[in-house]
DNA sequence: AATTATATCTTACCTACTAAGATATTTACT
DNA sequence: AGTAAATATCTTAGTAGGTAAGATATAATT
């Protein structure tokens, strides 16, 4: 194939996760999270509750990083630490989805809405496609990062 | 359309950006950058020479965090501060492109040759399906980028 | 020549991280 | 059961990298 076509879609591709990470830190600081918080946030929308070990290893951070973190988005009401019936060591983070949603939502609308057009606009064996490119690429990628964190 | 289908994607697309963040944390790690400084090194590769200032608006970083930063890749000389001839109070960041694509290249070679055998398994119309995509992608997250920027 | 503007650096302070150890609880072993 | 070891989280001390404000050097303006 065409080198250019392929250096094309590699740089594409580069740039669309800049983007999109600029779009994400533009977002998290109008929402009022400073620093890296953000990063974290979409674990609490895809998981929904977890320990705070649980948070630790999602993350990468140390426990110590994830006790303050936790601490930080409880001062905002966005989670909830609760005890662990059966475990009481265990700390369970419960996230208010509503209230964060409510938080992201209306900052998310514009893209969300612009983002439906875009795929809309493509037919289904097309979307079929860009699909098996997403899912084929992020694989790729999870590969390289877990070669690369057991070294 | 079918909504699940547009949920399907922007899930997709989600992970994608997230996966791609993860992996280049995993390689800047891998590379020696603490903390966010694998998020500059790209500048210093797409754009070539410039001035602090001119790094200073590409990052958003006050002219202080820059300082520090040049002082950071230029301990590790990976770049060389240079006054310009024209104006002294410049200071031109010269990178040593070479050195530091010595340095990412070898953590970056697996993913590289895997996302061009995937690029190269389709089509040339579905690479131009792909190439659409993201494109447009881009340009939307750009859009809701500025908006929010200039709240 | 004096004033103002600009580019970068310095300083003081702050936030969020890590590493190591403290605390509380659970599990395993005799 | 009682003791030791393991586990989950928190605390503390130290560090890195950020901001804001002001210092310094140079350039542009009047």
């Amino acid at each position: 194939m065409d080198n250019n076509v392929i250096n094309q879609i590699r740089k594409l591709s580069q740039q669309y996760a800049y983007t999109s990470l600029q779009m994400h830190e533009a977002i998290a600081r109008e929402a009022g999270f400073s620093g890296t918080d953000h990063k974290y946030l979409g674990f609490f929308i895809q998981k929904g509750a977890m320990t705070a070990g649980e948070l630790s290893n999602l993350t990468g951070l140390t426990t110590g990083a994830v006790t303050g973190l936790i601490d930080r988005f409880e001062k905002k009401k966005l989670v909830k630490r609760q005890f662990d019936k059966d475990d009481r060591r265990k700390v369970i983070i419960n996230p208010d989805i509503e209230k964060i949603m409510a938080l992201l939502e209306p900052l998310y609308k514009e893209f969300r809405n612009k983002a439906e057009n875009l795929t809309a606009s493509f037919s289904i064996d097309e979307i079929k496609i860009i699909e098996t490119y997403f899912l084929r690429a992020i694989q790729i990628m999870n590969e390289t990062t877990n070669t690369l964190n057991n070294k």
